[in-house]
DNA sequence: CACCATCGTTTACATTTGTAAACATAAATG
DNA sequence: CATTTATGTTTACAAATGTAAACGATGGTG
């Protein structure tokens, strides 16, 4: 996620998942909404919301007085983009562990599991005995061989 | 990770990797190491390390004049906690999609397949048709129902 | 119409993070 | 032994982030 040169924080995370969730939203909704869950004070959430807007994550139309927060990013590829940069900062020997364990841990729908044994088995068909570690920078690997 | 309450940000994180892939190393190699990479300057990275320690990611032993760093946390777990925490944030139907993408964009082991396929094929026979949103605190959902 | 409730805008301020210079000290070297 | 070099320590400072109060405008209410 890099706008501006400025990423997405947590806490503006949070609100764009419930304004991904709702399509679109004004400040009250959205600021009872997340108070449900974080103990934010309105002003924080306000200023998160304009943090947003600045950011082009958000956009914002007139309704009478108020503003109709909408994003102005689809959640699935920003998702995507925060995960991606998360994995690239991790140790190619580790990804599969770790996506193994992820797998182990997150609810699945049957069509995903579907999908994911597709993939998986196509993969298999050339795949390597063993990943290398890419974790220094000069190619040399020390954890693995 | 939340050590002190302060987590490992991004530039102490590449530091890690070089020493978790090397078991310990002198401030000079790690340097060396990461200057093949990052354009930073010498004393951002005797900072970086210092940070490290304070936040009780790195031991120091000395050698001598120099210190040996040797992290206190290992590689897997620090790396299965960064994720949980970064799956944690994210929209529960989003996941499915999200992991089907990084097992395809990622480098896996034969083994590591394997291992995947073994719990797909468990988690299918209670797997649901659908998983549901949980972005919104009052548990409605709008996103898929 | 005066006042209150809403909502947006501005300003504020401490902490964390990126980035690094300056300084101190000890070891190596001419 | 004087000087350079390597290494650790202290100090610095701007930008990003979390957190929020203060302020301003405007529409609803008594």
């Amino acid at each position: 996620m890099d706008v501006n040169g400025t990423e997405m924080t947590s806490a503006e995370w949070e609100l764009m998942r419930i304004i991904w969730t709702k399509g679109q939203a004004s400040s009250s909704e959205i600021i009872n909404l997340i108070q449900l869950k974080k103990d934010w004070s309105e002003s924080t959430v306000k200023t998160l919301l304009h943090r947003l807007v600045s950011k082009q994550y958000l956009q914002t139309t007139k309704d009478g007085r108020r503003f109709i927060y909408t994003p102005l990013i689809d959640e699935a590829p920003a998702v995507q983009q925060i995960t991606s940069e998360l994995f690239r900062q991790i140790c190619a020997m580790e990804k599969g562990p770790l996506l193994l364990k992820l797998l182990e841990e997150t609810t699945l729908s049957q069509a995903d599991i579907a999908a994911m044994q597709a993939v998986l088995s196509l993969k298999l068909q050339t795949a390597p005995l063993k990943v290398h570690c890419d974790c220094l920078p000069d190619g040399s690997c020390n954890k693995c061989c």
